[in-house]
DNA sequence: TGCACGATGAAC
DNA sequence: TTCATCGTGCAC
């Protein structure tokens, strides 16, 4: 299991986050480790981005989504659910790749399919908000078996009003998998 | 200081 | 299609 190094953020975020698939997310937590399979994500591409909260230039909630590229934009949504972002490209870009399906590899109790349910599963809340997933209690490593991956690409879900944008296919996910969130 | 709404998920 | 539930951002 190899921890993703910081070139692996700083680059464009499509590639990142077709790459993204297949990894493992880690998190140590009371004391076991949990670990997830990424199966899908969307593409947040930045300021540009009508669908991205970086669009609305940088305020306290989204800072992190402007910081150094391989730390975690974690907010909270609908008064009871977390998401996970993985910053990308160079600081002050705002582009992230949103964490939205996982695989159960180890202790991941629970649904884990949809970015709400997948922070639940994860144990992830606010209080992981910028932190750098280059520490060793919160990660994303490359798993030591790969296989072959099939990719398929679609719309993002829940952005109908971000106008063009809306229709950019930049959700990837692993085609078949049963862990993504809608097929 | 008030209020509309959201990168959701579950029930009906 | 509706609802639970509350932080955020912006209008006033």
């Amino acid at each position: 299991m190899q921890k993703l190094p910081r070139s692996f953020y700083d680059r464009d975020t499509v590639v990142v986050a077709r790459e993204l698939l297949g990894m493992h997310l880690v998190h140590w937590t009371d004391g076991v480790r949990r670990i997830g399979r990424i199966v899908e994500v969307e593409a947040y591409l930045g300021a540009q981005d009508l669908a991205a909260h970086s669009s609305k230039g940088v305020t306290p909630r989204n800072r992190v989504m402007f910081g150094p590229p391989g730390h975690a934009y974690v907010y909270f949504i609908y008064g009871m659910y977390h998401c996970m972002n993985v910053v990308t490209e160079r600081e002050g870009h705002g582009a992230a790749v949103l964490l939205r399906g996982l695989e159960p590899v180890e202790n991941l109790p629970g649904r884990s399919c949809g970015p709400g349910l997948l922070c639940r599963a994860m144990n992830i809340d606010r209080r992981l908000n910028g932190h750098d997933l280059l520490n060793d209690d919160f990660f994303i490593a490359k798993p030591d078996r790969t296989e072959p991956l099939r990719i398929v690409k679609r719309p993002r879900i829940g952005v109908d009003y971000a106008k063009h944008w809306a229709k950019r296919q930049l959700r990837f996910y692993l085609k078949g998998n049963p862990f993504v969130s809608k097929p």
